[in-house]
DNA sequence: GTTCTAGTGAACGGCTGCGTCTACTATATC
DNA sequence: GATATAGTAGACGCAGCCGTTCACTAGAAC
């Protein structure tokens, strides 16, 4: 882990404020990505920073506390899309988002989900659910229900089961194949599921 | 977790063989449901049990060893389903496996294969895959290549992804939400969802 | 009863990681 | 230059857990 370090080398001047939380916080997202979140660890963190434990305790409680910055500084946020207003192709952007939040960290997402507990509250289940998978899910819903005002998409079909239906798919592939998930497998989950499912 | 074990009491006489073989997989099972993958140790495990260290390590080399024994004793297997022919009733049967599956350890079969990493081809990998995702994807298939026979599923829908969206809304409801998946919620993604997406 | 085997209970050494503390000092600010 | 603050590097005590070993012994088999 030393090798990967970004700053492995001797820091002859020192980062203060800013650029040092900076640094601790792409070390750990680096971490993350590589290791996953059970084996990241303080020491480690500060170790790949190039700093000392102390300098993270100033600024983190604890473990969670600090992955839930990393975070909420990496997760894409469905507000930022800029969908069109055409139903396949907003939906393939908002798995696409959906992707690349996992994609991001290597899953670690949801393992800190299930590591607090569903339903827990804990500051990183906000982090993830109410930043990436609420929004997705009410970006879905308004997708649906356009397209049921337009006629192009089956009405009965803007509720949460059925929007549910696209991220559920990326969540098993990522729990049962892995967190690199194809981007054809994206399209093909929306051409072949989500398509003739909602259409009118 | 010394005052929910089953055998908290001086064991008088001992039990050897079978009977404490036994008696470790119940005591690792209960902790795997109530506490988790993560949180499973062989020192909480012997304690549970009320035995030694040493004689769990006399049959298994290391927790996952272990582990493996309890999801292999605990997970039912889809070959037991008795389908009757009737796709909504089969589906039903076949999600409710699953279903059963994930309850039966909290979750824990999930979090074994993210921790050995997906594709790692580790021995719970092939417990969990082998005995439960994979044939019950099979059985589903089996499901749908049967309808359209019939005439009562649309052509073209027996493909392993159609054939994952109804496991993918309940391994994400696990992820998402608790490793208590109504009832209700299962019948609501065969009708709701499965049997729109398949109907002729 | 004798012998053998596996179970019991405890201890051990080793490792990892946590959270805290300290002496020193780089660096920003005045 | 003087002062204050935060960063550095290291150490510490603690807890937890692993995997192994040992002396003793319950209990099966003969």
């Amino acid at each position: 882990m030393a090798q990967s370090s970004p700053v492995a080398a001797p820091v002859r001047s020192r980062r203060r404020g800013e650029a040092l939380e900076q640094a601790i916080l792409e070390a750990a997202h680096q971490i993350l990505r590589e290791d996953g979140y059970s084996k990241l660890t303080m020491e480690g963190v500060a170790a790949a920073a190039g700093t000392g434990k102390a300098a993270l305790y100033r600024r983190w409680a604890d473990k969670d506390t600090l992955v839930t910055a990393v975070l909420q500084s990496v997760l894409p946020s469905p507000q930022q899309l800029r969908l069109t207003g055409d139903v396949r192709e907003d939906l393939l952007l908002i798995m696409c988002c959906i992707r690349n939040a996992i994609g991001l960290t290597n899953g670690a997402a949801f393992d800190i989900v299930r590591h607090e507990g569903p339903g827990s509250g804990g500051l990183v289940h906000k982090a993830v659910g109410q930043r990436v998978l609420d929004p997705c899910r009410r970006e879905i819903l308004a997708v649906l229900t356009r397209g049921i005002a337009e006629g192009s998409v089956r009405p009965g079909t803007a509720t949460p089961l059925i929007a549910d239906v696209g991220p559920g798919m990326i969540i098993q592939h990522v729990v049962v194949v892995g967190t690199d998930v194809p981007e054809p497998f994206v399209v093909s989950v929306v051409d072949e599921v989500l398509l003739p499912l909602i259409r009118a």
